[in-house]
DNA sequence: AACTGTCAATACGCTACCGTATGGAAATTT
DNA sequence: AAATTTCCATACGGTAGCGTATTGACAGTT
């Protein structure tokens, strides 16, 4: 940000996407934007045709990191024992993942938006389901067992940010999360 | 709304819920509800000190009924076999509840609404807590089922809500939801 | 040194919403 | 019937954000 003297797109997009994770996509408002990155909407209109546009390639740009993402994810663990619990884990403690999920679950006047979050949603299915089918689960089996984990981890991490879980201290709360896998992994 | 002349408190704030309910808590604006209820905001300035005003109240008011809601299910299937069943069957498919606990949860800026929806929240553990008491869980057992049962209802009706169910037929979803409920009574 | 393209500042108009001030019609009270 | 209260309309000023138009600084090119 303070590297070079003027702004990129990819400068936009990741500012973008920060606030995105800090206070949801009705904050990514050009002006305030713009003051964030300490320059005047003048820029802004130079790099993106509109604010719908900005958020159009916002989740191009997202969606390329969730592909990376993935792709280290399978490289790593892709068959194994505990494919499912690093895949659960890593997607319940990355703080910017879960904000930014969240975030776009959250949009209901922005149909490319939406498309996103359910290719998110798709993407995270297919993760489970691809851990399941490993494990033996066919059909209707793993159609369940892929959708209750879905469940448990959307309303884990959603309850983590909106400070249900506020209560409980670090232990209890490392100690949920545990419980929480355990039941996904356990077929 | 057509019965009376002229416009009460409870009018503005069971129009306040519907629009709650369908469109979110930004969507509660004084003037479109105005025009929703076919008046000019003169007349909401004259019921409320301002929008705030209007936003502690409907919590009141969510509250009350949530509060009739809860007595008429504990008071109808307390200490049974399938209280869990019917709480968690009516919390799911009741669909001005659902819409209203997520549009709840999606506020960030009001920690009035914020302390409501925590309300609600513990209100739903509460309910899981007593059915799990029933079958003799205690201690960090019961506390891991209530929260798992939880985490599984917002993680559904979130879905059920945004879309991510859509490719689901009617039989699949009810199936799907059948099982989620299998799931939080099998102890 | 003049030219061109890149990035940004400034100024403007527009919309949607909040909140206030004031006046008025209808109903109710006295 | 006069007075008061209740409920609402209208008109106004203010803020936040979007988008456009214009100008300008600076870097690189020729």
């Amino acid at each position: 940000m303070t590297k070079s003297s003027s702004l990129s797109k990819v400068d936009w997009l990741e500012a973008a996407l920060q606030v995105t994770a800090e206070e949801g996509i009705r904050a990514v408002s050009v002006e305030p934007l713009a003051k964030h990155l300490g320059v005047t909407k003048g820029s802004f209109y130079w790099h993106f045709k509109n604010r719908n546009d900005l958020l159009t390639q916002l989740m191009g740009h997202w969606e390329n990191i969730e592909n990376d993402y993935e792709q280290k994810l399978r490289h790593e663990s892709d068959g194994t024992q505990d494919f499912l619990r690093n895949v659960l884990s890593i997607l319940i403690n990355d703080e910017t993942n879960k904000r930014v999920f969240i975030a776009l679950s959250r949009v209901n006047d922005n149909p490319t938006i939406q498309r996103s979050f359910q290719t998110a949603v798709e993407r995270r299915l297919k993760l489970f389901r691809s851990a399941y089918a490993s494990y033996g689960l066919t059909n209707t089996n793993l159609e369940k067992k892929a959708y209750a984990t879905y469940f448990a981890y959307l309303g884990l991490i959603q309850s983590m940010l909106d400070g249900s879980l506020a209560s409980l201290s670090n232990k209890q709360l490392n100690r949920l999360i545990r419980h929480i896998i355990d039941i996904a992994v356990d077929v």
